[in-house]
DNA sequence: CAAACATAGTTAACAGTGTTAATATTTGCA
DNA sequence: TGCAAATATTAACACTGTTAACTATGTTTG
């Protein structure tokens, strides 16, 4: 039966193929420009082909979403071998920062987009629950350290898991802020002594390293 | 000269109505769904009169969010008579997130899709530097807030406007990863005990508050 | 071996989208 | 009343996601 592994194989292939033709224009030319029909010539196949091995759009654009967080968790699972869980804290904190400048659509197909969700709940969701596992593993690794950190005499006497939440919402707070221009809008004209917003961003960063770091007991 | 003031008038008439129009689409049925062809057919033009008034669809999108601009800044200034400095602070988070909550649509609007920001870069941007006024002003009364809790001795050896930014993005983390899901999808697996997203998102912020209210000297 | 069948891929089409050029209509003023 | 300017319209272009119908291809079975 080796003919029909061997056609699996193939399908599989085309279906990696497709994925990756959509990441090349995702990642150059945003969500607009990553046609159905763009994927398919860039492929040199015809774009109902498509069709025969994604439900939808959403569904290539969901796949992409898993790649994205695929590479985020490498980034942070580089972290685990940092002793000290202050500075593994920073260290992600930077990580995330930096990440959503260097692979910015990436960043948005992951927290901000509205299609990968919109996938998860209309199509995925019959009976798959499989849903934003990496996300869950991601924010795991954030409670667990924030653990470490009060295990180490930080943030005494606030509940792990919301402490959590509150710090993962500031640097996203952060992220987004300057990603969609508001920081260079809004905050830049109040701060003229730095010039761009990603020296604001900079700032604000060390700042809040700099407050997290007194809350020591 | 009565005759010419009349017509600005309608002008200025049907410019609105276009916008009432796109608004009512929008705030129903999202951004793709406001299409240039239903905003006509509402108004009872036909579609290219809506270019004789606007730029394109961006114009509109960035109308749109002006007018949001200025509903926050109603429920904003609504606050300004809050004489705590710290209770004044409280209370526009509390505003800040409701809005996200009651008004989605706008809020995405105004803080999250590139489709203004686009428009005033690409268009506007020529000599008028217009830009974003209200949202500056909204950050300014913000700073304004802080600098007031600084003087009642709260968040004492703080660069005010850095630790402005960073309240901001706290608060501003909280609406979008609440908005986009991940509250639900990421969260949620940790905190079982609270029931939906809504619930933590309340447990999220009363906690922020209290953590605030302990940055006391 | 030949007929039936499943698979993979195609073309054509539908119902939309933003936007522009050319055309028509209405309006105000000399 | 005639002309010019403002205003609105029709037709078209170049796209979009998606589906139905059709055609090859290769496999399985009678």
């Amino acid at each position: 039966m080796g003919i029909k592994e061997r056609k699996e194989r193939h399908k599989e292939d085309l279906r990696q193929r497709i994925l990756d033709a959509a990441k090349v224009l995702f990642l150059k030319e945003g969500y607009d420009a990553t046609s159905i029909r763009k994927i398919a010539s860039a492929i040199e196949f015809s774009p109902t082909t498509i069709y025969l091995y994604y439900k939808d759009k959403n569904d290539i654009i969901y796949a992409l979403q898993k790649e994205g967080f695929k590479l985020l968790r490498t980034k942070f699972s580089a972290l685990s071998n940092v002793e000290n869980p202050f500075e593994r804290l920073k260290a992600m904190g930077r990580t995330y920062l930096q990440f959503s400048i260097e692979n910015r659509e990436f960043y948005e197909l992951m927290f901000v987009m509205k299609e990968p969700l919109e996938f998860l709940e209309n199509v995925c969701g019959e009976g798959e629950e499989e849903q934003w596992d990496e996300g869950v593993e991601a924010f795991s690794f954030l409670v667990h350290t924030i653990a470490d950190c009060q295990q180490a005499g930080y943030f005494g006497g606030h509940d792990t898991r919301m402490f959590s939440l509150l710090i993962w919402s500031t640097v996203h707070g952060l992220s987004t802020l300057n990603m969609h221009g508001h920081i260079t809008h809004v905050v830049e004209k109040h701060l003229v002594e730095l010039q761009d917003g990603g020296q604001i961003l900079e700032a604000a960063f060390n700042n809040y390293i700099k407050f997290l770091e007194q809350l020591k007991s």
